[in-house]
DNA sequence: CGACTCGTACGATAACCCTCGTACTACGAG
DNA sequence: CTCGTAGTACGAGGGTTATCGTACGAGTCG
């Protein structure tokens, strides 16, 4: 099925089923990831790591990723020498309804109140 | 106003406008903590420290629920020698709508997802 | 007052986390 | 094959956190 993925290259994911609440709050605590996170949201699509500016180096980047992948809340593929990333939107949605949701619009929101331009309604 | 509490010994809140969410998350991600605000929304009124059996000594105790505190998720006030624990409500629902319901029912739906006996439905 | 309960303060310890730099691997283009 | 780009691995530094134990303070009750 359009598998443009590489193979050899799989990356640990937890199952749905083993995602916890708390992983996914921890993951989402940290201020990087949480903008990561709302960017991917904002996107409705998958995003290469590289499509990121984020002010702090490659090899942070990898783990504030890694975290979000371990956590449950993204899933990563390679895709040539790209790392394609997407949220898991079906299974958190499953396992904590509107969870997300409820929380991108707190992210929002807190945008907005606190003046934070650059990313605030997109 | 029924002016109970113990005056003189004021304990330090954040105000309502700056309760980050970041924090927010940050002291729901621990699993001492979750349980402690699960129990108090639960409870849905005042709750001293003593009325919670956690597995972890006074100390320990008194470090989550200061954490709950300066995050803005609890509000706390002396009342004779017991410390009187309430969820601001009024502000978290206020800052983000929704936000702490659905985080309620999603640890509630997770507590019986793993089958975790002893205070699932209350 | 004296004893008791509730909670705090302080110090210690071990673990964790965010960040970085450097060296490295994997893939694609020429 | 060589080079450039995307990302990883590893290790270290510096800060924060969760936990404890012991000693202490603040109220309440007898």
């Amino acid at each position: 099925m359009t598998d443009t993925a590489t193979p050899g290259r799989a990356l640990p994911h937890p199952e749905r089923e083993e995602i916890r609440l708390e992983g996914v709050l921890h993951a989402l605590s940290d201020p990087m990831r949480l903008r990561i996170v709302r960017e991917l949201a904002a996107a409705e699509a998958e995003l290469a790591c590289s499509r990121f500016d984020l002010p702090v180096t490659k090899s942070t980047t990898t783990h504030h990723f890694r975290v979000l992948r371990e956590s449950g809340v993204i899933r990563q593929v390679y895709r040539g020498t790209a790392k394609m990333n997407a949220l898991r939107r079906d299974d958190l949605d499953c396992l904590f309804p509107e969870l997300l949701d409820i929380l991108l619009a707190a992210a929002d929101r807190q945008s907005v109140r606190l003046g934070d331009r650059g990313r605030s309604t997109s």
